[in-house]
DNA sequence: TGTACATCAGTGAACGCGCGTTCACTGATGTAC
DNA sequence: TGTACATCAGTGAACGCGCGTTCACTGATGTAC
């Protein structure tokens, strides 16, 4: 995690777009998503308020940006799991790979799925990347060959949406704790579970 | 809902606590929590903005207190599912009623799962009433006798929280489009598919 | 039943803050010749 | 290789806005006697 950029020596900045979409992830990850604001990541990345203007016409777009790399990151994990497992242990591998996404991009993660936030309508390169990760999704279920491809592939996207979503809360942590166990070991005793529909 | 209470004759409101937090979830609702200051809500309740000081010592208080309503609900509501229902039956039924509870009241459910927004640690009527609900599942799963009650107790819960959080989100209603079909429908196919677990 | 008084639940003005956005500007870079 | 010029990507001051919060106040209500 680098610092604030305060030691900058030229007028340009040389690579300030990259710089204001990670200054944004990181102020996601550690103070919510309410704390991004265009002046907020300008000063975070040592440069003037109306500099970012010359990046994104405004923080919808740059929230939106950050929306399509995270969906085109969960797209290049879907296909390596269609692609380094088989069978039924895709089932489990893939919630597996949608949980250590969120894991790994908990911002991103945080805004892909609000679009009150990434304005997809407004906004094509999140809408085309967030389908083509579906699409991903589903094709690896379609060629289980299961009775309910459809029916599975969103039970699937949804356990483990929802639990990415209970852990980034910090609901699993706290149910870990009250039933005397780790989150980890939660989630693996989920994951039998869900085993169960591969067959 | 009613209208923003412009018609008051009285100088004092008699319900105003009510009426805020019932300002607020028509906000939530409508134009998402970011939406919630106690200054607008005082405006919806036709009220000056020092009045809410006198219910809610801040914003925090105010989201708690939704939160904490909202937990109850869903509490009585699975309370429901253990009385009216049994059997294998019950995982569906299960999932079902927190999907229901999350349609009915999608202000609350928003609000409910984001800690940073109700400080459970603050406010012991969250805590208490969240744990409350948790139980609720979990006894219900208990009382099934299946080989692996945590892991199901909490796919139950990942399931119903993934799609609520997906359908709030419009994901579910895109994607349906995207298939031809509708979100009913949707939620059909994968409650079939996750029926399999009550075997 | 009246009255004095305490308390409750409002008002509305005021404060300082961070925000989004604009704008004239300027330093740095790229390009045509 | 040098030079003139266009364009790019910054600066920093300025604007108006809604917010949280406080405060002296006041109208309404409840209570003791």
């Amino acid at each position: 995690m680098p610092a604030p950029e305060k030691n900058r020596t030229t007028y340009h900045h040389g690579a300030l777009r990259a710089e204001l979409l990670d200054a944004s992830v990181r102020l996601v990850e550690n103070e919510g998503v309410g704390a991004v604001s265009l002046r907020r990541v300008a000063r975070e990345a040592g440069v003037s308020p109306g500099a970012p203007y010359h990046h994104f016409v405004n923080r919808a777009a740059l929230l939106s940006a950050i929306s399509a790399q995270g969906f085109r990151e969960l797209s290049d994990d879907l296909a390596a799991v269609a692609r380094d497992t088989d069978g039924p242990d895709q089932v489990v591998a893939l919630v597996r790979c949608y949980l250590d996404f969120a894991r790994r991009r908990p911002g991103h993660f945080q805004v892909m799925w609000r679009p009150e936030l990434s304005e997809p309508d407004k906004h094509p390169d999140v809408r085309e990347s967030g389908d083509a990760a579906l699409a991903r999704l589903t094709d690896l279920v379609d060629d289980l060959a299961v009775p309910e491809p459809r029916g599975l592939a969103l039970a699937l996207w949804a356990v483990g949406h929802g639990l990415a979503s209970l852990r980034l809360d910090g609901q699993l942590d706290h149910t870990a704790r009250k039933w005397g166990t780790t989150e980890r070991d939660l989630v693996e005793r989920c994951l039998r579970v869900v085993s169960r529909l591969a067959g």
